[in-house]
DNA sequence: TAGATTGTTAATCGATTAACAATC
DNA sequence: TAGATTGTTAATCGATTAACAATC
């Protein structure tokens, strides 16, 4: 459960949150100015009262037969989302990882904007990874604080992420986007997300395991 | 919920798995021979009842006053997850995100292994990415039925994620883990694993509204 | 008007957490 | 033995789903 602006909002609806602005910016495109919850549902596989019950913590109120307003959800989800002014991060690991995620086109109309790259490898310093230089890592802090930053994408190897980490909070960094297989021991008023690849594999895994069981079976019977 | 081997796994407990697994084989290769679920929970920063609950999933049988036999576990868990043995994939699009997930060095450990890579442009085609040569996607059916593949890794735009999965589906695939930010529409019995960068940053951006705000309304009073 | 859709209140479901007896 | 830890059974909590009245 997240608290904004004092409304509570389950995390699981936050999860949501960006698959329903993706479709509801290409009906925006289409010129479409009303949606249902029905038709939202229908098109993401969901319940329609799932959508209701997420619609309602946007606080847009629908009209019965109707719908809603296309227009009033993107807003509304773009601000609980903090959507509404795109945040700036830094990236630390010029790796392969940080070159996906630095060319990554979905960031760019969703909030996020990587505005500079560090990594501990000399070699690495002053080269060019998306069109952004590589600043050595000991200029981390001066950048932070020169642009207020607040979060900090971590994408190096397992063995480095909890001293990079450390440097990002000791240069003032509030939220920790944490790519390395890895958890982070920090004081716990950093915000960390984790995401793992591992285990997003691993839930495939078990997933493919408990469905090939189950179509032997049924062949079985 | 999951079932394997007629044990049912709550999916929370699968994704904790391989944070387990990593920690379990850090203490076995100090020559650590038992653990108890208190030091894991610690370690991970977890409940000590959520780690016991998570271990009776497993099967494994603890000893009062001492844990669990840390290789069991290991043996325990890797069976669940089917990382017993290696499972072979292939990979569609081979841009800045499959480079990183060829390169990811996670994987090797942990149950995946790519074994071919395909791309759409021709151009990419005859190209090494990660020491792997980048084939047409034409040749895509031949590989998965010669190999026996069951998992294709989607990380092409959004726009050509739908037509490639189909390709997929209908070369024999059973399971599918999608980078692009779109939704599959494949039929019902095609396990299909959403990874989506920007579902993550959504959730990392609404916690840290959220914790930037009780912050503010505590230094406020 | 009739019917589709919203919004609210209650029921259900699944996961986490608590309590505590069993055990080495 | 005393005490830490396991494993089981019950309580709690949060999210999803169901039921249905309100409404355009």
């Amino acid at each position: 459960m997240i608290t904004i602006d004092n409304i509570s909002i389950p995390l699981p609806t936050i999860r949501r949150f960006p698959a329903y602005l993706r479709l509801l910016k290409e009906h925006a495109n289409r010129g479409e100015v009303w949606i249902s919850a029905t038709t939202l549902a229908e098109e993401l596989k969901l319940k329609p009262i799932q959508v209701r019950k997420d619609m309602a913590c946007t606080g847009v109120e629908g009209k019965p037969k109707v719908g809603f307003l296309v227009s009033e959800l993107v807003l509304a989800i773009e601000h609980y989302l903090g959507w509404d002014n795109t945040t700036d991060a830094i990236l630390i690991g010029a790796g392969n990882l940080g070159a996906a995620l630095i060319g990554y086109k979905g960031f760019e109309n969703n909030g996020l904007r990587i505005i500079a790259v560090f990594d501990k490898d000399r070699r690495k310093v002053g080269s060019q990874i998306g069109g952004i230089v590589v600043s050595q890592i000991e200029d981390l802090a001066k950048t932070v604080d020169k642009f207020g930053i607040n979060i900090a994408i971590i994408t190096v190897p397992a063995h480095a992420a909890q001293s990079v980490a450390e440097m990002a909070v000791e240069a003032g960094i509030k939220g920790i986007w944490n790519f390395a297989p890895k958890n982070l021991n920090l004081s716990d008023n950093i915000v960390i997300q984790k995401t793992d690849l591992v285990t997003s594999f691993a839930e495939l895994s078990a997933k493919l395991i408990n469905h090939l069981d189950e179509q032997k079976q049924i062949q079985g019977k």
